[in-house]
DNA sequence: TCCCTTTTACTCAGTTTGAGTATATGTGGA
DNA sequence: TCCACATATACTCAAACTGAGTAAAAGGGA
């Protein structure tokens, strides 16, 4: 095999969910996703993130998951001879305080996506992006029809439904189209809050794969205190999905799936009717293999 | 940030469907996946993999994800001083004779994985590689149970469904227990064939996520002709899951996706009545945004 | 002609889902 | 003290979807 040298990179998307915000964790205030060096002492990949995780926010690290692997050409400012590659973690945490070295800070995802949140509705953001995707789509004839077709599956325009999983998609499409690539714009409450190098990608992915991973394996529960009302977790599904979700339904849910069992304790934080509180049952993951089917099987 | 300089390698996972029968691209006679270096020239990775595979292969390459990156220390005999970050690929092709540099050759996915191939019933090699497990979860008391619980939901023992995208799974437990580390041992037929390095945990990595996407992504027909009969997509589904399916209900599931339409021709190979010929509607992708949800949405 | 094979077309009960309504149980103010 | 108010919790019901199976159609070949 030929040499070929690379930089090697480790980026972390640490993700919490406090006071029913999705935060992410950052530096340079609000700018730069944390990352470090993938050095030769560390054992494996995994390994040295957690490694310098721990070193620059002290922040326990509970679920670790690899999201991607980043290399292109014109990702980042960057020494023409030698390639930087990027691998990037998506992390689910508990919110503390974490006094590190890098002075982390928390961040909302909607403060660099807020056209993702749908929670009351559509965000008003969405009418003007989808204006501006719109003309760029027709200024170019010969593609035209096709993106067209993009942005209204993106957007959930003319009777196609709002995707949130399509998050990444989207993010793409306004970069293609030169809606977010300038770093203080004027218009950031609408096109969002912009980061350094291509982390902005980085964290759409990341969005992208969180809410398609909440509807299939019981991620949430990572980002949960102890004990927590159904409202509570109802409400840190809705962050995530950004979307309002109907609550008989969603308790119905739940408790078909037996994720969780009663403390005996109740809340009375809400000013309504005191809630049971309940918790996550670990055990579970282990005696269901977590069905996934799908496919019309045969027996015999 | 520190100078941290590896390796860096591109890996592929090209999969087919030929006879009904799950294949992967190889070389050196089926020991090893095609790979080769991330050179200073590729303009990113995805477009480094489709080059040298042309260039080894000359296998034209249509659907390409990435799957995974592997830098484990000790993943490899290696240079100590120095890591070998290996980014993989999974493609999917139409099989071809395919004259490259690399004597490339096609292998059955279930040389690899006796066990995985459950379309007529549990194959034999299971047997004696549950007993093997068993025995090596009860070795270590303090972690009995634990282990006997991973076992039995991982092989669908003791009334736990078989559940065939735990494939990777699997191999790792497998691996955990040293069942499949020796190359050229006499059990092949129950253990499977090894392969270079960890190229079969990569194999693993890439059935169980394309088994995975099969599920909720039309990937399927990246695999078939441009004309197929429905029975022909049938066993290609079955050929990559391992499982045997329920003719009606898969028919159904198919046109209620309206994915596909009528050719008008009909095929008469299969003997008993002939099939109508379909083709895979490219535009439904634009079409429908391919729904997901699955979260109890509240519509206002 | 009739049997064999495979495709295609229905049926039907049981379960899951979307949507909405009704009842309980606290708090805080009149 | 009692009544609004805000939640929490509990049902209901029709429509859609699934799992499983049966029946009819249409070729080829003995």
């Amino acid at each position: 095999m030929k040499d070929a040298l690379a930089h090697a990179e480790l980026i972390a998307v640490l993700t919490a969910v406090t006071n029913d915000e999705p935060r992410v964790m950052t530096v340079s205030k609000g700018e730069a996703l944390p990352s470090g060096p993938f050095e030769v002492e560390h054992r494996s990949l995994q390994a040295g993130l957690r490694e310098w995780v721990n070193e620059q926010t002290g922040h326990p690290l509970g679920y670790l998951e690899q999201l991607y692997t980043f290399a292109d050409r014109d990702r980042a400012p960057n020494n023409k001879a030698r390639r930087t590659i990027s691998i990037s973690y998506l992390g689910l945490v508990r919110e503390q305080a974490a006094p590190g070295a890098g002075a982390p800070g928390w961040h909302g995802w909607y403060e660099y996506f807020p056209w993702e949140d749908h929670r009351d509705g559509r965000p008003a953001a969405l009418a003007a992006i989808a204006e501006a995707l719109n003309a760029w789509a027709v200024s170019d004839p010969s593609r035209r029809d096709h993106r067209q077709k993009r942005v209204e599956l993106s957007l959930g325009l003319n009777g196609a439904a709002w995707n949130e999983e399509l998050a990444l998609q989207r993010y793409e499409l306004m970069f293609e189209a030169g809606l977010v690539t300038e770093a203080g714009a004027p218009d950031e409450a609408e096109t969002g809050r912009p980061m350094f190098a291509d982390h902005r990608r980085i964290l759409a992915t990341a969005i992208t794969r969180l809410r398609a991973k909440i509807k299939y394996r019981p991620v949430v529960f990572e980002l949960m205190p102890e004990s927590f009302t159904l409202s509570h977790l109802q409400h840190t599904v809705e962050a995530l999905a950004g979307l309002a979700l109907h609550k008989p339904n969603f308790r119905r849910l739940i408790d078909q799936q037996e994720l969780i069992e009663e403390t005996g304790e109740m809340s009375s934080e809400t000013g309504g009717r005191p809630a049971k509180l309940y918790r996550y049952r670990r055990a579970i993951l282990e005696e269901h293999a977590l069905s996934s089917t799908r496919l019309p099987l045969s027996r015999n």
